[in-house]
DNA sequence: GTTATTAATCAACAACTTGTTTATTAAAAT
DNA sequence: ATTTTAATAAACAAGTTGTTGATTAATAAC
């Protein structure tokens, strides 16, 4: 947006992000008020209002911010070579990077998705991966006649699972490298959870 | 609780509940003040406080309320028996009971899930339903080392893949019926994603 | 039906948060 | 060294909170 060159501002808006991360693991967002982020924070409440309008708006610029990484990063994404790496028993790489971000915003990730987080993000999330991962099945797969379920329960399936697989990485305090992550991920793509589970067999592998 | 006998206290506490249920719909709980129920109810501010602490005392009264009852309903859930249904191409009961439980409390749901839902309601499902199958998967597939990937990432996948087709048929208006959701879950329980999408084939059928 | 109970109302309270404004201090850019 | 401007401090009315005491009226019990 403007100028971030002055340490004062930059200085500011970071204690006042720490402020609001730490109040949102004790807390829900809309509860928070102006006063709480500026005495946690050591800032004059007016100095508040220099970088936002309200609390709710700082939230909001702060999740979008975040989340136009993650979008970015999905958008790149391929069912066919997800099947190539899958079969190589290896991560899919742009998945690893994604978990890479997540790890870099861990903080963010563990109240946002926390017991007083945001619906609104993981709702943001499921949406986007949805409609991503619409428009691919629809192309590999067009024939709806051929599915025993609609289409759409199936994309809302396959959304949520993989949101879920986030989600307890998060909530488990980061227990696997964003490497491991990708390579557990490209596996539940390709070969979905029965044969992930081991109760249906693989069907051909390399080794 | 308490006796519920009069009519009055019974006619009040339900104005409070659809004056929140209301105002969730346009906003977050925890920025819903007093004032704001009271006035949707036409109730005196006062009388809120005979029936509840605060907001927050109030949301969560509701909610542990109608999560019992789906509580319930899942600790009857068997795979075994799921997977008979799945041959015969018909709906687990026990899960159409589900979904009519849901459908019943409609107005609840659709706010919960919402744009301005509640996140630890569909924590505390997720986790409920986490360690439902966590007991069940570990008896009927007790050697990890036969996962392709880690039991707990599994069984995060498959609750979580499961509660979004709940949410798709809530954020869908419930453009179906209890028994067919029930059929579609059926089947995604049974066969997982790959068959249902069609990619993998069915191995055996009746008809 | 009459009476006793109690739910709901109304009005007023201090304490707190909000968003804004004014004048002042001090750190950074030039 | 000087100018610019970020941050501070103090004060404001308006709105919300949780509580209290006195009053009204619907309900339950007899």
């Amino acid at each position: 947006m403007s100028d971030k060159t002055d340490r004062r501002q930059a200085r500011t808006k970071q204690l006042l992000y720490q402020a609001l991360i730490s109040l949102l693991t004790e807390k829900g967002a809309e509860s928070i008020t102006v006063t709480d982020i500026a005495m946690r924070a050591d800032i004059n409440r007016g100095t508040f209002y220099l970088h936002y309008k309200d609390v709710p708006d700082m939230l909001e610029q702060i999740k979008d911010e975040i989340f136009g990484k993650l979008q970015s990063l999905i958008l790149e994404f391929d069912p066919q070579e997800v099947a190539q790496f899958a079969f190589e028993d290896e991560p899919y790489p742009k998945l690893v990077r994604l978990f890479e971000e997540v790890e870099r915003n861990a903080d963010f990730y563990k109240v946002i998705f926390g017991p007083h987080g945001d619906i609104s993000y993981a709702q943001r999330l499921r949406t986007f991966l949805y409609s991503h991962i619409f428009n691919k099945v629809s192309y590999s797969q067009p024939r709806e006649e051929d599915m025993l379920i609609p289409r759409d329960y199936l994309i809302a399936y396959i959304s949520s699972a993989n949101i879920g697989i986030i989600m307890h990485w998060i909530e488990s305090g980061f227990n696997k490298t964003p490497y491991e992550m990708g390579l557990i991920m490209t596996q539940m793509v390709n070969h979905g959870p029965l044969i992930a589970s081991g109760i249906r067999e693989k069907p051909h592998n390399k080794r």
